[in-house]
Order: structure tokens, then sequence, then C-alpha cells
DNA sequence: TTGTAGGCGTTATCAG
DNA sequence: CTGATAACGCCTACAA
């Protein structure tokens, strides 16, 4: 670019001093609305633009906040981004979102970097390790909130949907539909990441799968908690395929979570096992893989858009000086069922 | 927060100049590397961090860059950015995500609202207009790409898949593998967006329908091109099924990308047809939708990792004041065979 | 090797 | 209503 175009330069051209420019560009009361106009022509004349950097080193701050968002997942997290967008900008915020992957640093090394960006708190999503996240943004002194159920123990105010409750009500609905041999399915730990297997939200839709079953008064066989990859890619899900040879009695499959149950809809069809007529199957999240796959899948839907605006509320109010408690703020999911666990689906 | 701790407050803390803590915590040479590790000592005891803001000032420039994406299709669009990232990073720059909605003022006052966000540049992913985009672009001064392949005319340098190349060969697989009816199944245009029908992908892949048909010495039989809502979580396809009930030769059906085909694989099962041995489903992008189906997709796979670094690597061109040619660059895709067009798929 | 001083572009505080 | 002037926090000649 040529010159940069200032203050200065605009005040010299339309012969005024620069504080009057300054108050003519922002909407100041205190100018003539004649010379306002004048000097906005100006300034449009000479192309001038402000400086952020400028402006934000004289009134201290950005007014931006950062989200950081996983990008080896699918894009769950969009519709949260999004409500954090909207809030944000009701506060009359930028939000910057940073994709990061597992790679370098992770996500504590991620937030070590936000120490170069303009950004005056931080979201973090899907967090493996809330400790070291809690010391990365006190480190370059930002405020942080996670939406996470994946931390058992918690360093920020978490946001996460309930997740005990919303199991409950998907294996009460497969109780209640006259199901009563229920597998659980849960994702195998890969590799070197046992911090995943401990994930908080799968300890919760376990505990819940173990509640409502014992409620009903049915037995809890631990052949029928099988662990499996998560690759939905997969043609089928070996685990439960030798489980369906052992087990023919099995009448419905719980997923901890709705991108489980692609691989195991493939087995069942394989096998020329019919859903829901079989076998009823049910996931949790309400992600898109619940509405692609054959049958459209019965699941607990996230409120996703409702904890994204509490995060964003949350951490504004961290930046005007009120830090929220840290707690975990649990919202309720809402049961929705499709064609996997019942032939004609009634809603409720 | 309590008060910002600044340079001049180390210094007066270390008993040293100001000039001396600033060359300490960059890695200037011209200090003693005793003095460098008391002084550090002191920032770090402070809690010293240095000001974004004063820093971009002082040294004209954030080396951030922008990258804006539509917030309300599915996250076809997380490789590239994936991509942006990892580039910018090799050149020192921060890549800042935003997402925007068709909403208030859409994508060019999306751009105009970056007036006030520490950005240099903005690559923008799938642009309806082009033209608003780039007037909103030189209104803030700041350079674009495009990754875009809806627009027929381009003012950015735009970035896309070889649509017409891509969908030749998909339907080339088709007509090879024995298919002669050939349905193209089209989005229909939803309410007040003709822009949309007009897309340029769409055209080119249409195009190409026609040339590989007719290069197959098979009539174009016009109602075989068919219109049909854009709404994966529909039940079925009525445009098919209508189409179905009075031409019972069709024996294959290309959907203009991916996302068509989860509709028209419902209607194909409902109705009791077997893919791919009554007829075989193909698609374009390779999008999540390709493997979560039944059966998965055969599609043109984009490379949207390689379509990602490139769009940063010319805007990061145009900032180091080499704008690159206004002109489409146009990457090949992939065929990926899947199940949906032949019983065992042989890869190719 | 270290210290001093000036300026990056704004906005706010004063006088006029 | 308007104009000069002083910060905001950092970097970098230049001088010591």
């Amino acid at each position: 670019m040529a010159q940069r175009v200032t203050l200065s330069d605009v005040a010299r051209a339309a012969g005024v001093g620069m504080a009057t420019v300054s108050r003519a560009m922002g909407d100041h009361p205190d100018v003539s609305s004649s010379t306002r106009e004048r000097i906005r022509a100006v300034a449009h004349e000479l192309g001038y633009r402000p400086s952020v950097a400028a402006r934000a080193l004289r009134s201290g701050g950005f007014r931006a906040i950062s989200v950081i968002v996983p990008d080896n997942q699918w894009g769950w997290w969009e519709p949260v981004a999004h409500a954090c967008v909207e809030t944000a900008a009701e506060a009359g915020y930028q939000v910057l979102v940073h994709p990061v992957g597992g790679g370098e640093g992770g996500l504590a090394g991620a937030i070590d970097g936000l120490s170069n960006v303009p950004t005056e708190g931080v979201i973090v999503i899907s967090v493996p390790d809330q400790k070291s996240v809690r010391e990365a943004c006190d480190r370059i002194g930002i405020p942080g909130v996670a939406i996470d159920d994946s931390s058992a123990d918690i360093c920020f105010p978490s946001i996460s949907a309930d997740n005990y409750a919303g199991a409950r009500e998907v294996i009460e609905h497969l109780i209640e539909t006259g199901r009563s041999r229920v597998v659980f399915v849960r994702p195998r730990l890969s590799g070197g990441a046992p911090v995943w297997g401990d994930a908080f939200y799968l300890q919760e839709r376990e505990r819940a799968y173990r509640d409502v079953l014992a409620e009903a008064g049915l037995e809890i066989d631990e052949s029928l908690i099988i662990d499996t990859a998560f690759d939905e890619t997969a043609p089928g899900c070996p685990e439960l395929g030798e489980l369906l040879d052992r087990d023919v009695a099995v009448d419905a499959i719980f997923c901890s979570f709705d991108q489980l149950a692609a691989t195991v809809l493939r087995e069942l069809a394989a096998r020329g096992l019919r859903v829901p007529e079989d076998i009823a199957v049910a996931g949790f999240d309400d992600e898109r893989t619940a509405v692609l796959v054959t049958p459209q899948l019965t699941t607990a839907r996230q409120p996703y858009a409702e904890m994204g605006r509490t995060a964003a509320d949350l951490l504004l109010q961290s930046l005007a000086e009120t830090a929220p408690p840290v707690r975990r703020y649990e919202f309720p999911t809402q049961l929705v069922v499709r064609a996997s666990t019942v032939s004609t689906p009634r809603l409720q």
C-alpha cells in the first residue's frame, strides 16, 4: 500500500484540527453537522481508514474474544460458535475463531499463541485437560470459559449438556418401547489417549445406562457393554458382530454418541437385521450423523446454541470484572424420536 | 484486571532503561546474556505481557489474516480453514476465522465489519456475489482471495475444483459401468435466491453431464434433469419419485453434489429399489454425506486442503505487494468409487 | 553494552 | 463548537 492516510492528513486537507476530525468520524455530539459532513467527505475522498491498532492502544482493548474449536472433528461446534458470535456482537465484541488441532502443544500451546492475538478472553471447546489450559490462560492473563463435558475436574466455568439426565431419557425411551436387552457402545481409546476413555460425558452416560436398567429391574450384563473403534467410515462394527453372534436376544443398542451409530447400523444391515423391528438403535448429541444415517436416529439433542450463548455471556461477564464461579453449568437435552427406535415416530 | 505492567515498569524495577528491557524481551543480540536473564526474571515476576496493540501500532501490522466461512452449511470448509491456518503459520501469520450467515448485510457487511478487526487480508469462501464483496474489500482497503466455484464472474483470484473435468469423470464412470439412462439432480432455488441456481459449479457439472452423454452416443432427455429441494433431512425426494413412476428405465442418478444424495437414497430405499444393483447413485464433493449414507457414495473428491493452502499463499503474496492475477485457479478432483455404483468397489 | 528520546495514529482533556 | 496537546506502550535510531 501507498501511504497510510491519517487523521492529521484529513485535518490538514479539511483545514481543521485533528480533534475535530476525530469527533466527526466518531459520532460525537460536539460537532456542527455541517463541518461533520464536510470532514467526512474529505476523509472519504482521501480514503481515510482509522487504525485499529492506534484506537486499541488508546482505548485499551480490542473488544474481541476468541473461541478455540477442535479442527479434527466434524463441525458439531458450528452452532456453538455461531451463538457466541451473536451474543458477543450484541455487546459490541468481535469473535475470533481459532481451529486448533492436536499437534504442537495442543490447546495450551494454542492459548500461548493468543498472546500475540488481540483478544481479551477465550472460550475453549472440548478440552482434554483443563488444568494445562487454565495455566496457559493465567500465563497470558486472560479469562476463560469452557464448553466441555470431557473433563471430570474443571478449572473454568464449564458448560455442558446434562449428560446423565439426557442419557436416562434415551434409555427410558428404549425400555418404554419394549426393549429389555440393551447394548451400550463406547468408543475405544485409540493409542495413547487414555484421557479420552475417562471422558466425563462417557461416564455420565454409562451411569445413566446402568441406573435406568437397574431401576427397570433388568440385570446389568457386562458383556453387553462393548468398546469399538471410533471411525464412522468403517464398513462395520466387528465388536458388535461378535456380540450378536453369541447373543441373539439383543433388542436395542445405545451408542454413547451419534457418530458411533454409523458403523453400528452398517453392521446390522449387513446381517440382515431390521431397524427398528429387530433391534432399536439410539444415540446422543443429535449431530449431523443422526439425520444422515438409515434409518434416521433417535437421540438426545444438545442445546448447542444456548450453550454457546451462555459461554459468551459468562466470558463477557468475566471481562466486566465479575468473574463467574468455576462450576459446571448443565443444560437439559431434548429427546428426539426418529425411525431407528419406533416404526412410526411419535413425537413427544 | 489491576494495572497494566508496561515496559517502563519493568525497566524501573530492574534498574535499567526501557530499551534494554525491550531488547531483552525480544531476542536482540545487543544485550549481555546476564542482564537479559535478570530482566526476564523481573518481567516474569511482575507479570509483564507486551501489548499487542502498541506493538502493532509501532510496527504497522498484526500479521493476521481472516477467513470468512459460511455458517449456514455443514462444515465442509473445515479442511480448507485448517490448511489456511497451517500455511499462514509458516509465514508467521495468525488466522482469524469468521463464521458469517446470510443475515445482516451478508458477506459484504461482514467484510465492512472487518475494518474493526486487526486483519490484513481476507479469504472468502463460497461467495454468492463477488462484486459486492470486492467493493467491501476495497472500501476497507484489504486484499482478498476467494475459494469459490459459485460465481461465474470473478473479481478475486478464485480457487475452485475443476468441476467440469471432475463431473466428467464421475459420469464416465457411470457409463463405463454399464449405465445409460442417467438422471441429473439439481438443487431447486429456494425462494428469493436466484443467484444460487446460476451457480457456476452447477453449470459446469451439467455441461459435463451433457457432453459425456452426447459423446457416448446417448440422447439427452430433458425429463431426466430434475430439480429438488435442498434438505438432507427430508424423508424422500418427491421429484425423483414422480420420474421413477413414469420412467422405469432409469439406471443411474448423478447428484450435482453429495448432500442431494441423502434424500435420493431414501426415496430409492422406500421404493424397494436396490443400489447399485437396480440404480447407481453418484455425487460430487466427497463431503461427509458421502460416507454416512447407505450405501456409501461414489463421488468426486475436492482437494480442499490444497485449495486452502493455495488461497493462503496467494493472499500472503498480495500482502507482500505482489498482487496475484485475478483469475480462476482450478484444481483437479479425484474419483472415489464406493458401493453406490459398483457392488464390489474397485479402486482406480 | 546500555540509555534517551521520538513517533506510530487515536482519543480525551483541556482551554479558547 | 473547535483546536492544541498529552497520553496509550512499544520499538529503534542515535548518542553515550
